[in-house]
RNA sequence: CGGGGUGUUGUGUAAUGGUAGCACGAACGCUUUGGGAGCGUUUAGUCUGGGUUCGAAUCCCAGCACCCCGACCA
């Protein structure tokens, strides 16, 4: 991608409203805008990452015995009034087409997921398997806040699974615990990222929530100090002791939920009377388990936990290009040309690079904003380089470059 | 939803009742070599609707919007 060709716009003014790191990062560099509170477009770059990032945990959840679908937004009320969620979910956004008829604009896909399954399970035979979906969910908040952190329209996966008996829900819900933190760590936040106890609703003790350390998270957590599990804000309040190891010593950290999880079990297959009928002819409701991450928060906490005072430093996993390719002003042509070749070396091997051709900017400019942009590797082309064959290399997160022969720069890419 | 704050060119800001100014951006010209370049010219703004006043960005009322704190958050 040429530079020059990009649309979106660098920021040098910080913005004055005070909201988090990455909001301010995120709208700065170009990646994302907003268009009211709570409610964002995807840049190109920006729409990059969370591709990138989609891609992550498609994969996982494919890994997982996952079947991705895409189950719609707009849905009907009959069935939110049978799950009571009509009422009593204050997030519901509700809208009113031709007739005055009532919908719901899908917070979470129970209401749709459940009756889904019913026209699909007929025996234990059928059982167990699970579905997803990445897809915009619209939650009316009555404060959207701190940019992509919170918001009333964003991007998220969910997985639904579906199980004979308890027990094997509980083994799947295990298996996608340790799915969950191998997305995180891919995602390049899995150190900060703790499992987290949480309120577990009607059916069972807890659920799970997997939360991101940072001062820009709006929950509390405990983490314990002997095993390194936390318990959220509501589980500290009814239990002294570590639910894991029962230890009583906690460290209190600020953190944003990346991902939850919890055992349905029966309360959607109730009043959507989803059953089965087992071995022995008996027929019984389905076990549910259901798993969510949201992919534009997450992408806000990976720059929450990925920065420096010149800019955002993407992991390579979800960073929006792998190179950024820096052809320095120069009255020789050959840097120019030297630039071009190797960006379009880079491309033949299929390597994602952004390209700042932009002939009127000055390096310091060009450097500035390649470090608030964030992409990991910078190379950079000029009259001093390209006198001795070379280029050169500066990882984003690093503070020295070096300098490398060209042909052995595309040896080791290749 | 309760409380608080703020709305001035594309962005960041100044002007506290009396000529809407500055910086960045953008455009043009000339100049310019590696850490947000220089000179010159130009561009563009008081959230909306009322009111007070000779005169309103400024004071008052209403609305809208955004931000913050809290509450809420399968």
């Amino acid at each position: 991608m040429l530079q020059s060709q990009l649309f979106c716009k660098i920021n040098k003014n910080k913005s004055a409203e005070v909201e988090s790191v990455s909001a301010d990062l995120l709208a700065r560099a170009g990646f994302v805008d907003q268009l009211m509170a709570g409610v964002f477009t995807f840049l190109p770059l920006g729409f990059r990452v969370l591709k990138n990032i989609e891609n992550i945990i498609r994969k996982n959840m494919a890994e997982a015995g996952g079947q991705e679908i895409l189950m719609p937004v707009l849905q009907p009320k009959e069935n939110w009034l049978k799950t009571g969620r009509w009422s009593n979910m204050d997030v519901l956004f509700k809208i009113r087409g031709s007739g005055d008829k009532e919908y719901a604009m899908g917070p979470t896909h129970e209401e749709v997921v459940s009756p889904l399954a019913k026209k699909n399970i007929f025996s234990y035979r059928d059982l167990p398997f699970s579905v997803f979906q990445i897809q915009t969910k619209f939650r009316d908040e009555l404060r959207a806040k701190s940019g992509i952190l919170r918001t009333r329209e964003f991007l998220m996966k969910d997985l639904y699974s579906f199980h004979t008996t308890q027990e094997d829900l509980d083994k799947y819900y295990d298996k996608m615990i340790k799915v969950y933190f191998n997305v995180f760590k891919e995602l390049g936040i899995g150190k900060e990222t703790y499992l987290t106890y949480a309120s577990g609703g009607t059916f069972s003790r807890y659920s799970h929530e997997f939360q991101m350390v940072t001062d820009a998270g709006e929950d509390l957590i405990y983490i314990c100090n002997k095993c390194k599990t936390a318990i959220n804000k509501e589980i500290k309040a009814e239990t002294p002791a570590c639910p894991n190891c029962s230890s009583d010593s906690f460290e209190e950290k600020k953190a944003v939920e990346v991902g939850n999880i919890f055992k349905l079990a029966t309360k959607f297959s109730l009043p959507f009377d989803l059953k089965f009928k087992d071995k022995d002819g008996a027929e019984k409701p389905v076990i549910m388990g259901c798993y969510g991450i949201g992919l534009s928060r997450a992408m806000g906490a990976i720059v929450e936990a990925n920065y420096d005072e010149r800019g955002i430093i993407w992991p390579k996993s979800v960073a929006p290009f792998a190179v950024h390719l820096i052809a320095i002003k120069s009255e020789n042509k050959k840097v120019i040309a030297t630039a071009q070749k190797i960006y379009q070396d880079l491309n033949k091997i299929g390597i994602k690079v952004l390209y700042d051709d932009r002939e009127e900017k000055f390096a310091g400019e060009k450097f500035a904003e390649a470090d608030m942009i964030g992409i990991p590797f910078r190379i950079v082309v000029s009259e001093k380089t390209i006198a001795k064959n070379s280029v050169e290399v500066k990882e984003r997160s690093k503070k020295e470059a070096k300098l490398v022969k060209i042909k052995k720069l595309m040896q080791s890419l290749a």
